[in-house]
DNA sequence: GTTATCTGCAACTAGATGATTGCAGACCAA
DNA sequence: TTGGTCTGCAATCATCTAGTTGCAGATAAC
């Protein structure tokens, strides 16, 4: 994962609805129909919404049969979780030298 | 921390221009004034950016006789980055629990 | 084969937002 | 006190985006 893929995974986890519907996944894969049902917006809303995930790699398109499930990648959620951490040890780092600095005059 | 503080995070890093000026701030305090000459965007509009992360935690004002210097603030970063990994890793687990069911069939 | 359902594409609307310019007030310096 | 600079507010503009409706094609079920 490059720092250009990084934004765009910060943008899709910045809109409610698509927490919702990834909360929802995390229950059990589901198409947009079946997610439709349960959210309150249309499917082709939530259609876009899944693009926009999987665009971020987010989620994962499954083919059964003739509708297409979504599954939940956690593990790109790990990942950007483990570069979040390490960007801010760095500016925590650099807060705690200031800070030293600063008790030590 | 609550789960209605973490969608707007998200959003504030979900913008280039944000990243671009967290980034510089990483390097040390600055004013808008001071950014508007590094980045290629009007004070005005670093202005707003800045409130935007400041709605998210992730900098703090500090009066400096008469400029606003900004201080990013790590510590939200790493929150937010536990918070993230801790539910990648239940939807990790879901994957693996699902595979683990596919391989004994 | 017909029907029902699920998907995908296109057009459209309303509101959010990233960015600009312009102006007025505050504050430090010469 | 006058000039320069820094901040903050307001209005404006263009674009993006979340959401909608409508329709057409594909595919499973009966």
């Amino acid at each position: 994962m490059t720092a250009e893929t990084l934004v765009p995974v910060f943008a899709a986890l910045g809109d409610e609805t698509r927490w919702s519907i990834l909360v929802a996944l995390g229950e059990g894969d589901a198409s947009a129909s079946a997610l439709a049902g349960r959210l309150p917006v249309t499917r082709q809303a939530i259609a876009k919404h899944l693009a926009v995930l999987q665009g971020a790699g987010l989620v994962e398109p499954v083919r059964v049969g003739r509708e297409v499930q979504y599954r939940v990648l956690g593990s790109q959620l790990s990942e950007t979780a483990r570069r979040l951490d390490t960007i801010g040890a760095e500016w925590g780092r650099r807060l705690a030298a200031i800070k030293e600095l600063a008790e030590g005059l």
